[in-house]
DNA sequence: CCATCAACGCAACTAGGAGTTGCAATGGAG
DNA sequence: CTCCATTGCAACTCCTAGTTGCGTTGATGG
């Protein structure tokens, strides 16, 4: 997304944009995990990040689009895929993987942020697809391993057992606000493989 | 809650504060479907509801007491609780209910607010509570009858079914945005029974 | 090493919502 | 029909969004 260079022009100074850039988003995210999406302020991002609002402004259209390039950020690191050789094993790594990743603080508070009303946004509903469904996806062979050794039934739908598989700790996380741990992550496994093998997660 | 009469004094007019409590909190609902509660206005919501927002002041402490009293009675009917004699049939008109109480626009844009950031604050997180709590308590008889018919195993834990019914419909709902109707309630019911009959939802 | 110019700091705006206050208008109970 | 609680209204203060013009700075090419 980097605009392209004017090669007759001077090189616009490097680090130093990448340093403010850098700052701002950090101060973006700190905001949002102390007080929320909808109590953040440009103003107030700008004190924390030592910056001056003006300077927000001329490199990000508002606010928004501040906050979805934070978001982006933080959860662009992507949760590691098991091949242990049993599914059992799989899904419950990939479970307590996405337990570690949204059990601290920020990524609460981050997870919060993606579902709120700011999802009418088009930048957020971006970032909210590269979440739950480009993750997904990528942890799809996970299962067509699974269903290859035998160990599932043939018409497992990949993406539907993954589904099954986040449901319940996502809605520990957002809406019950139970405590959420590896516990929980082992439980979600069981549940999923339990609907797997009973063929309930059939491809459509 | 409401504050004890004191009865010296002439009693309050009586219809005038209802039809305006009743106009105001019905405007916020539209306002919050409409325009999600990061947007929501004080003066907007007296607008619409042809009130003065120094009314509005006078009679809730803030917009988020606001927002709290309009989702708490939009919330407050009930799911009827289903008694075929089957669980399967139990749980499926359970989901369905659940499915059918979520799927409107003011069901989704509603169920959003509660899950925004907002939910830091006391009174929302008390809606939130009611939601997913009490409901859920209220619907447990559905599972002990079934584990009294031998239908489900006997160290089954009602609360921990029910939420693994719920689950995937909110994951649906409010994570990928995928399409919810029946018949993602029909695969939660079956998930989650293959999950109990698998013992995967023992009471802690 | 240093001049240059893009990027940043700064002040001063406009616009609008949050939340408050004093007073006038009104409508419902008695 | 009267009275007074409640609402309408205007005029505030304070804060943040977002913009503009100009002065300042610092990284880079020469």
């Amino acid at each position: 997304m980097e605009s392209a260079e004017s090669p007759s022009k001077r090189a616009p100074a490097a680090g130093r944009g990448n340093r403010m850039r850098a700052a701002v988003l950090e101060a973006t995210l700190a905001e949002l995990t102390e007080s929320g999406y909808a109590a953040l302020t440009v103003e107030g991002v700008a004190r924390r990040a030592g910056v001056h609002k003006t300077t927000i402004y001329r490199n990000w259209k508002d606010s928004d689009g501040l906050v979805a390039d934070a978001l982006a950020g933080h959860f662009a690191t992507d949760i590691p895929i098991p091949d242990t050789g049993a599914v059992e094993d799989d899904l419950r790594a990939l479970a307590r993987s996405l337990v570690a990743a949204m059990t601290t603080r920020a990524g609460r508070a981050l997870l919060t942020t993606v579902l709120s009303d700011a999802a009418r946004l088009p930048r957020f509903a971006e970032v909210k697809h590269a979440l739950f469904e480009d993750r997904f996806r990528r942890a799809e062979p996970v299962v067509t391993r699974a269903v290859e050794r035998g160990e599932l039934p043939a018409d497992t739908d990949p993406a539907e057992l993954l589904k099954a598989l986040a449901a319940p700790i996502y809605f520990r996380l957002v809406f019950t606000g139970e405590p959420v741990d590896e516990a929980t992550a082992d439980r979600a496994a069981r549940i999923a493989l339990a609907a797997a093998h009973a063929g309930a997660l059939p491809a459509t």
